[in-house]
DNA sequence: TATATAGCCGAGGAATTTAGTAGGGTTTAA
DNA sequence: TTAAACCCTACTAAATTCCTCGGCTATATA
């Protein structure tokens, strides 16, 4: 379990959904201008949060991503471990061998903590994201904004 | 809060000093060969646990590094924020201006999460880990094996 | 059926971080 | 005086992160 940036991002986007997406599939391109993230780059998250089973996505015109469970049972834990892709790069953690053929000094440890965290993140369901204070204002500011943009557009259009 | 290997490289070699520096200061040569870490990288790794005061060092044969504080005072949370930085990077975390402004979706959250791991991770000292048993049979190993080397140059010069 | 909307996919690239090298110092015990 | 150790700066290869570009495919709707 690493916690970085990246997993932020995926976090948050699968959030967007949670909160914007109870009718109907949400674009990328939505997301993407709500949350500032670049379009190409939700791209590659969701892929990964695709082959993970987290969401399901309809191609087309008015198609989108739509969480593929109950925001209730979706955690933050899965999210992160679904962009982490966990490869195991140098070392430890995966296969025991690091130190010439045995364990090193903080293996165990390691496994042991990356274990708790993981235990601490499984707890935290976007629904319950979803109800906390900070995260509904945040979101009634991003709707607002939504808003004067859209009659920025109907005045231009008249 | 970041868990990367360098957390583990530099929790690692601070337990090193935990196990055998009671008799003494140690020199990073010593722990690089027992570890397998590069004596420049932990140089550098050190420099930053001298700079937050976990370790002192004493110069010149015979010198070495040492803990500053025993190690039933010495968490892990406190060598992994000394090697981490936290420097801030991209976005959120710091400044709440992640968002045109604003903070973002999940700033909140994620400090909440930085806190509580943080939290968890200030729970578990150096003296804790040297008595877990996975911890002293790997040092034992490793004890095994300078005490081969040792005796190996023995007998060559003879 | 044509078209626009959206997901899908792969190549690549700049910026940052990681892990390490190189090469010098300075201090100090013996 | 010498050698053991810390100290410091600069550099680098590799990996990772974040992002761009360009094209392809599926599909709702006009």
């Amino acid at each position: 379990m690493r916690l970085t940036t990246k997993g932020r991002y995926a976090v948050t986007a699968m959030l967007d959904l949670a909160l914007y997406g109870d009718r109907g599939p949400i674009s990328l391109a939505d997301v993407s201008s709500r949350q500032d993230i670049s379009l190409s780059y939700l791209e590659q998250l969701f892929a990964k949060l695709r082959r993970k089973e987290l969401v399901s996505s309809s191609r087309g015109p008015g198609g989108g991503y739509r969480l593929s469970r109950p925001s209730e049972e979706i955690f933050v834990a899965d999210i992160i471990d679904a962009v982490d892709e966990r490869v195991d790069a140098t070392g430890c953690a995966g296969s025991s061998d690091c130190q010439d053929g045995h364990t090193c000094l903080t293996h165990n440890l390691w496994t042991d903590l990356s274990d708790q965290i993981h235990h601490f993140l499984s707890d935290i369901s976007l629904a319950s994201l979803v109800e906390r204070r900070d995260v509904q204002s945040v979101s009634a500011r991003q709707l607002q904004k939504a808003r004067n943009a859209q009659s920025i557009i109907l005045t231009a259009v008249d």
